[in-house]
DNA sequence: CATGTATTATACCGATCGGTATATTTTTGT
DNA sequence: ACAAAAATATACCGATCGGTATAATACATG
């Protein structure tokens, strides 16, 4: 593997693992096996770096994403196949996965929340297209595609905190289950 | 005010602003109008200042809590308290939510998250109870209390965060509507 | 082989990091 | 009033921060 590649693998694991303000260039390319003029010729700055790193793996999450989030009338089978491409992300990344969540959760005027702040933005206008589109079959969903949204994707990032503490299975069993509770509640 | 006070209020800003790691004591103490030694001698350490700006803002959150999580048979009535509890405390301490939200969200071998962690997992421990109480009145909820509980706390945090994005306000109407969405799904 | 370009290392920059030794001021208890 | 203790300031510590100037090396292309 070359050293661009080496330099992003260990600053994925070292942000994932103690945060990107923890975590200084040296210790990246002590890791790496490289020195700093390296890391710096090829991402420019810390902030280049952490970029490029969210760039690559968000890119593949995206395609995945647009894919499963084309509404087509049957709403249940689009949301199963966005939890899927969720747990999918987390179990094949786990460790971008938990980048991605701190990142996300982090302050709002920090270097690393402005670094995906877009992304999450993305990410969120994707899910809520797909039930503004639901709104026009399901009628009493009206006004309420963001909280949908934003719940949705609550939802099933809690499950995959909790795989990732051990608690659950990231399996189909459990994403037919939570999807279900998210469409018909708790009772049933 | 006393200095120990002001350096708790500047403290909290700045971390819930840009973060723990990115926020240098000096600053802190600059905001304050004191100086380092001050600091050291109320806190001890930057890490002591963070675990006693958490205790003294968790420990109010926690009554609230404690006194809303008590599931006498009702799981409705439950469930609205507890999201009463989440959304006031949001509503009246905006910037403390802010900081508990990225904590908890933050890299577990992150100084930040360390401190926070037991304050998660109490949290948690109380609705998880709830849920756990409900299933006797419940029988077809059985063995799901940890799902529950996590998803029933990502959503009032994905409210939550929709409304500091202001996109919602927390009032009672989207209190009412989202935990009815908790229980008996979207359709409804 | 020659030459330009991409890559990498050594050694360094000023700034800031968390933290403290020492001394001084302010407050408290008697 | 006076002594002890609490609170605060000045000035500093070594370490690390992100970043870079310079030079050497590897490599591709003619």
């Amino acid at each position: 593997m070359d050293n661009r590649q080496k330099i992003l693998e260990c600053a994925l694991a070292l942000f994932a693992e103690r945060g990107y303000d923890a975590i200084g260039v040296q210790e990246i390319v002590e890791n790496a096996g490289v020195t700093k003029p390296t890391l710096y010729h090829y991402f420019g700055s810390k902030r280049g770096l952490l970029e490029a790193l969210l760039d690559r793996y968000y890119e593949e999450f995206d395609h995945l994403l647009v894919a499963a989030a084309s509404y087509r009338g049957d709403l249940p089978l689009t949301l199963r196949r966005i939890a899927e491409v969720y747990f999918r992300y987390a179990l094949d990344h786990p460790t971008y996965y938990r980048l991605q969540l701190s990142l996300g959760f982090a302050p709002q005027q920090s270097e690393a929340f402005q670094v995906v702040s877009g992304k999450n933005e993305r990410q969120f206008s994707l899910v809520e297209n797909v039930f503004a589109a639901a709104v026009r079959d399901h009628g009493n969903m009206r006004g309420r595609q963001r909280v949908y949204a934003m719940t949705f994707i609550g939802v099933l990032n809690a499950c995959i905190v909790l795989a990732f503490n051990g608690y659950v299975h990231l399996d189909d069993r459990l994403l037919e289950r939570v999807v279900h509770q998210f469409e018909h509640g708790i009772y049933s």
